[in-house]
RNA sequence: GGGCCGGUAGCUCAGUUGGUUAGAGCGCACGCCUGAUAAGCGUGAGGUCGGCAGUUCAAAUCUGCCCCGGCCCA
């Protein structure tokens, strides 16, 4: 062993980076200040230097390193000792920007190379960037990474989502002013004008997280959705469909608050729920033929009778025609007869029990009928607020036929039979079915428009004047005097309290909202749902689920796009209509379209702008100043006036394809899209089924069919799927119990404690109840402690963010009576800090802590562990799960994983730098030429073929868009580096020298490095690059690019896998491990030598093949002797089993296979292995009956016996010969005397070329042994003496079996 | 209430067209190694495959119902 040379190994970490300073990277070869090399005068002896070095936990220990010989000009730079991967991210982030690396792989590829095309689905930057934005910016990262690597051109284009309701309602928010009227008080302009600045309140925020990440896009020519250029676009597309007459106006039923006379999103809505009791009544509809017979219908809304429009069955199932008779014998007075007008009533026949026991009668049954019979009869309804005016009005059916337009029953699919009747009263004004079944309706009539919506309520929530003595009145407040006049009128059969959850204003908590159909924009995508359908078809989604299930369903269900939103930061609805006649409309596409109908539309804009210059440009196509443009009639020249509504922000997302280069109308645009349509790719979360992967498919769809693509004049005419051809759908991130992350119940890791450093904020507590603080302990939630990754009692800094006070180093503990977010802290430690209680209390909300004032909150950090950094935390998503499924995200599983991946890999690139740097290897240096790859040793060509076969599957894998499958695959590859070539490699590496084995094996784990850089380099792209730039880069490689991410993705070499190489070591590891397994069932330690071990295979070819790997697997079992056996083989300690082989069994003999089974396993395995080997074919008795079965029938397994030292496994069995001789007990003490005496030597942190003498003395056996091993000993051990002699007081005692030793260790010259 | 997805070891997740000993990693226990050492490595224990019923010679896998969680929609 060389150990001067073992030594230099060490030393690496003890000095700074002399070659490091001078390279860019030179942050990441500095040691970070908690580890930084501190003199300390007159300790240790001359020419030693000591290193402090801070362990985990706060334990502080001085190494002793001795300088080394060093080769005079090692090539690659030293790998930190220290594992702080943030640290040397962020100076891989400064060599990308240096280099314009990023801008470099857009470009590298030339103008000809083929297009990998990448749609990036716009975030809203008016909220902070969670993990679930993390998730999808590292899929989305991957790929165009992973195609540029694959010589595609990869353009990167960003994108922001700037209108919509959340901008608005953050406005509301920020000015105090909530609804329609308090906008318009306020101002719609300066309310416009809040909103733009409004939009991009965090984009640094997400221009830090995406820049960090390491999420390569193209921001500063982001597209932007509210720019002229783009809502131009958005106005060509609404054009397009104007055009082809798929834009109409209809009504659509909307949570409506009407004291703020605003819509309300149904996010919005959700905000609001509560509890209340409403009025349950049941009403009594008289048949119009029939006035003694009433329909019963049921309502939770009596406000909404004046307006009713019909009556809905269930056609398919049962009602009755009943009479009230006698009260139901029950405790309590009987019920009061209703006073009613009707003899009988119709009600379903399922749920005439239950109104029977509420009415507390019985309910005499005269007939039964179908729902279907009662559809089309006529009714009177319960009020006549319309009646007296269209009460006779019939309408023309398309198919030929009329009948009445209101007030006669419909047949409905909707009508359930849980609760009320099974007949429905249906105010086609209010409510989502209602709307829908009067459209139905409508769908039928010879001219829809012709009939009018009946309606007896205004937008502002009161009653028009056509409900007589209720007009004017707030509709809720009209609920009890309608239900008296109802009873008055005889109509009234049954009333009760109904207890739901009913929606109110999230902001004006006293007022509840109303459904209202209001008037809308729509989108007819009902006449594209077959083109949309087979778009959907071709479309690779992953998972695939999505494409029957989740997405094919909500296209199957599609209903017209309710397009217009009643709002005002939006794109604009691009509709003129004419103040002449309202059929004569206009879809101008352009500014310059309008200019060129009216030169003067725009000279309120151009006015304003010239007082002020502010006046942002792009505003000349938003509210309010798009509203005051007029157009001349084109068709009778009078003046055109704009519709009031802007539209859905999903259309503007959904336009992104084109309206991303601002097509058709800008320059060079029609190019450009040409180029970037559609897309290879794209990748949102689940979420977004509805929305943008939607509204990007049925807008392509409706826009982009075979005769516009022509017309537009583009390269060729695109086949389905467009505009996207792969979608990964990302399932949700949360926390570490699987729920939902969310800020204010505080269970939110921040982005920052993955990337950079691990701390969170706290309110100050002074005392909960009987807990009070400590000095030096700070009391934190169990939730908080976890989240941090910290075990109870660990160290970590507290301190204020805005640095006043003192910084103190507290124990940190978990107190379960504390919510999340607070900390509790001794009155000694609050004033060091200068902190204090923050006002709120226990009672504090984790969202109120960042507001509270700075002496009210202090951060704390755990110091002594590094955060994972960006790698990590995209290597979580990677390799956690499948990207599509729910993901558990917390710093502990962020690290378990790093570990598994990152770390591992790192060490072999330390290991790797170390003993290059030793021998001083250089790559493609001429006289250190390795071998070709087919003469090397075994274990190098396994490891180049195992290198390739990973290179073939990772790619495939990202060809196919397995993410998870690609991380699994490298996580394989580096378990094989790090576990096996590493690991059975080391000899060779430390072997003195430098000889061709070295060469080669040096050669090998450099190829491997490097190659496993580039694969991983589209996953990990930092620790990639600092491989890359370490052993390619800095060391001058021959064809080094300056990056890796300006490589080419490695390419399989078929010529370098030998499969049957890869098969055998698969065997060779199994075996090994198959026989340590028998070595922990004999509880026989590997140190204790054995003379043999037998294989007997289960496969005739293995066999020679693993000879090969003899003495591998003697090594790694300590065994003297290996011996490999033939399948067949007698061996005492193997016997032979057959089992049906139920695959080609089963379907041949059906049922008899169980008894085949059990006649196997009672028959003698040995004697029927025997005939099958000689026959080819085997009989059994089976039933009584002799049964024959081929060898395809039949699986032999050969089994260890039992008694035996051996164990069986799929390769074969494994058996060790147990006997110990004398001379093997002998060898074994021997390696147990070293290993006690190596053990001491790392306990008492004795350099590791520290000379020592060794006392040894124990019983008669030991002492006979280590003076035949002496010189072992001496080697082994770096014992200068070996002295048999009393070791004195500080003498170690070890029971080593039935003997016994004793032993110190002694520096020398102290 | 409806639709979709998920429920497999203490934890995070795999599980090919149904084929009989259900896997991996982490954690845990025991052990190895001590020249990658803040590392590396081995073995083991641990499972009514959410529950019930059905189809089948055979079910984690197919069917139905139910329970739990998530998302979307009402």
């Amino acid at each position: 062993m060389d150990l001067q040379r073992a030594a230099a190994g060490r030393r690496v970490r003890g000095e700074p980076a002399q070659r490091a300073a001078a390279l860019p990277l030179s942050d990441a070869g500095r040691r970070p200040p908690r580890a930084r090399a501190q003199k300390r005068p007159g300790t240790g002896a001359p020419g030693h230097r000591r290193v402090w070095r801070a362990l985990p936990g706060g334990r502080d220990a001085w190494y002793t390193l001795r300088p080394r010989p060093m080769t005079a000009d090692p090539a690659f730079r030293p790998v930190p000792q220290e594992l702080d991967f943030p640290r040397y991210e962020r100076a891989i982030l400064e060599l990308w920007r240096q280099r314009g690396i990023f801008e470099a792989s857009l470009e590298h590829r030339g103008p000809s190379a083929p297009h990998f095309v990448f749609y990036e689905g716009p975030p809203t930057a008016n909220g902070v960037p969670h993990n679930g934005h993390v998730l999808t910016r590292v899929v989305k990262d991957l790929f165009p990474r992973y195609q540029s690597m694959r010589g595609k051109r990869v353009l990167r284009k960003g994108g922001w989502d700037t209108h919509g309701l959340p901008v608005e309602v953050e406005v509301e928010k920020e000015l105090r002013i909530h609804g329609k009227a308090a906008i318009e008080a306020y101002g719609v302009e300066p309310f416009v004008a809040r909103c733009i600045e409004s939009v991009f309140r965090y984009t640094s925020e997400w221009e830090r997280l995406t820049e960090r990440l390491g999420f390569w896009v193209s921001l500063p020519d982001a597209y932007v959705t509210y720019h002229k250029s783009y809502v131009q676009s958005v106005w060509w597309a609404l054009g397009e469909l104007f055009r082809k007459g798929l834009l109409y106006q209809g009504h659509k039923v909307v949570w409506w608050w009407a004291q703020g006379g605003t819509a309300l999103s149904s996010a919005e809505v959700g905000l609001g729920y509560k509890t209340v009791d409403d009025p349950s009544v049941y009403i009594a509809f008289p048949l119009r033929d029939e006035p003694s017979a009433a329909l019963v219908v049921w309502t939770t809304t009596p406000w909404t009778l004046p307006s009713n429009g019909y009556a809905a069955v269930k056609p398919s199932v049962d009602y009755d025609r009943v009479r009230i008779g006698e009260p139901l014998a029950r405790k309590g007075k009987p019920a009061a007869l209703p006073e009613l007008g009707a003899q009988t009533l119709i009600v379903a026949s399922q749920l005439r029990a239950a109104l029977s026991e509420k009415l507390g009668r019985e309910l005499l049954v005269e007939s039964t009928v179908k729902g279907e019979a009662l559809v089309g009869l006529e009714y009177c309804p319960p009020f006549d607020t319309f009646s007296q005016r269209l009460g006779g009005q019939r309408t023309k059916l398309r198919a030929g036929g009329e009948v009445a337009t209101y007030w006669r029953v419909l047949g409905a699919d909707f009508v359930t039979l849980d609760t009320g009747t099974g007949i429905v009263h249906i105010a086609p004004a209010f409510g989502e079915d209602d709307h829908e079944a009067h459209k139905a309706e409508l769908a039928r009539y010879a001219d829809p428009l012709a009939v009018e919506l009946i309606c007896a309520v205004d937008p502002d929530g009161s009653f028009r004047s056509e409900a007589g003595p209720y007009a004017g009145r707030w509709v809720k407040d009209c609920d009890r005097d309608i239900i008296a006049e109802l009873a008055a009128r005889g109509l009234l059969v049954l009333q009760e309290l109904y207890r739901h959850d009913y929606p109110f204003c999230w902001r004006a908590e006293q007022d509840p909202l109303i459904q209202m159909a209001r008037p809308a924009w729509f989108i007819r995508t009902t006449a594209v749902v077959e083109q949309a359908l087979a778009n959907n078809a071709r479309v690779g989604w992953l998972p695939e689920h999505i494409r029957e299930g989740r997405f094919g369903d909500f296209l199957r269900n599609n209903v017209d796009w309710a397009l217009s939103r009643e709002r005002f930061w939006g794109t604009p609805l691009n509709v003129w209509i004419c103040s002449r006649d309202g059929e004569h409309r206009h879809a101008p596409t352009s500014v310059d379209e309008i200019l060129a109908l009216n030169p003067d539309a725009f000279a309120h804009f151009r006015a304003a702008q010239a007082k002020d210059p502010s006046l942002n440009e792009h505003l000349i196509v938003h509210k309010p100043w798009i509203d005051q443009v007029t157009l001349p009639c084109p068709t009778c020249g009078a003046v055109m006036r704009r519709v009031p509504e802007v539209i859905d922000c999903w259309f503007d997302s959904g336009c992104m394809p084109f309206a991303q280069w601002g097509f058709p109308q800008e320059p060079g645009s029609r190019e450009r899209f040409d180029d970037a349509f559609p897309a290879d790719f794209i990748s949102e979360a689940i979420d977004q089924t509805r929305g943008w992967f939607y509204s990007l498919l049925m807008i392509s769809t409706l826009v982009f069919d075979a005769e516009t693509q022509e017309r537009l004049g583009l390269a060729s005419v695109r086949e389905f799927p467009h505009p996207y051809k792969s979608c990964i759908v990302l399932g949700h991130v949360g926390d570490k119990e699987g729920k939902k992350e969310s800020k204010s119940r505080g269970n939110y890791t921040p982005p920052e404690i993955i990337l950079d450093r691990v701390r969170m904020e706290f309110g100050v507590l002074e005392g909960v109840k009987d807990a009070h603080g400590t000095d030096g302990v700070a009391l934190i939630a169990r939730e908080d402690l976890e989240g941090m990754d910290l075990a109870e009692g660990a160290r970590v800094a507290v301190y204020r963010g805005d640095g006043g006070g003192q910084r103190l180093e507290l124990a940190v503990r978990a107190e379960k009576k504390l919510p999340r977010r607070v900390v509790l802290l001794s009155a000694g430690d609050r004033e060091r800090l200068g902190a204090r209680p923050i006002t709120t209390g226990l009672g504090t909300q984790p969202v109120e802590v960042p507001r509270a004032p700075a002496r009210e909150r202090v951060f704390l950090e755990d110091e002594s562990t590094p955060a994972p950094g960006a790698d990590a935390f995209r290597w979580f998503f990677y390799a956690a799960s499948p990207p599509w499924s729910n993901t558990r995200h917390s710093l502990g599983n962020v690290r378990l994983l790093q570990k598994d991946f990152l770390v591992k890999l790192r060490n072999v690139y330390s290991f790797f730098v170390i003993y290059a740097n030793i021998d001083g290897y250089r790559p493609g240096s001429a006289e250190q030429a390795p071998r070709p790859p087919s003469e090397r040793a075994l274990l190098d060509r396994w490891m180049l073929s195992e290198l390739n076969l990973a290179a073939r599957d990772v790619g495939r894998a990202l060809d196919g868009y397995q993410v998870y499958d690609a991380a699994q695959r490298l996580l394989a590859l580096v378990e094989g580096v790090s576990n096996w070539y590493v690991r059975r490699s080391r000899a060779r590496f430390w072997a003195p020298g430098f000889e061709q084995d070295k060469r080669d094996a040096l050669a090998t784990l450099y190829e491997v490095l490097v190659v496993a850089a580039k694969l991983s380099a589209p996953f990990v792209p930092f620790f990639s690059e600092e491989v890359y730039q370490n052993l390619v880069v800095e060391a001058g490689a021959a064809g080094a690019k300056p990056s890796v991410h300006l490589e080419d993705f490695p390419e399989c070499d078929e010529s370098r896998i030998d499969a049957g190489l890869v098969r055998e070591m698969a065997a060779v590891r199994e075996i090994v491990s198959l026989g340590l397994g028998v070595r922990t069932q004999s509880r026989l330690r590997v140190r204790q030598p054995l003379s043999r071990v037998d294989v007997v295979f289960n496969d005739r070819e293995l066999r020679p093949r693993v000879a090969l790997h003899s003495p591998l697997i003697a090594e790694e079992l300590n065994v003297h002797e290996v011996v490999l056996h033939d399948p067949g083989h007698e061996l005492d300690a193997v016997s032979f089993k057959l089992k049906p082989n139920f695959r080609t069994l089963g379907p041949r003999l059906g049922g008899q296979v169980q008894a085949v089974k059990k006649a196997l396993e009672a028959a003698d395995g040995g004697a029927l292995f025997a005939q099958l080997s000689q026959h080819g074919r085997a009989v059994v008795e089976v039933d009584g009956a002799p049964l024959e079965l081929s060898s395809e029938e039949l699986e032999v397994a050969v089994a260890a016996a039992e008694g035996y030292a051996a164990n069986a496994g799929a390769v074969g069995v494994v058996v060790l010969h147990t006997t110990l001789s004398e001379a093997l007990v002998d060898e074994g003490l021997l390696r147990e005397i070293v290993s006690r005496v190596q053990a001491a030597r790392k306990e008492l942190n004795l350099g590791f070329t520290e000379r020592v003498l060794l006392r040894v003395d124990g019983s008669e056996r030991v002492v006979r042994v280590a003076r035949a091993g002496q010189a072992h000993l001496t080697s082994e051990c770096l014992a200068s003496d070996v002295r048999f002699e009393q070791p004195g007081a500080e003498a170690r005692a070890h029971e080593l079996g039935a003997e016994t030793l004793r032993f110190s260790i002694g520096r020398l010259g102290s």
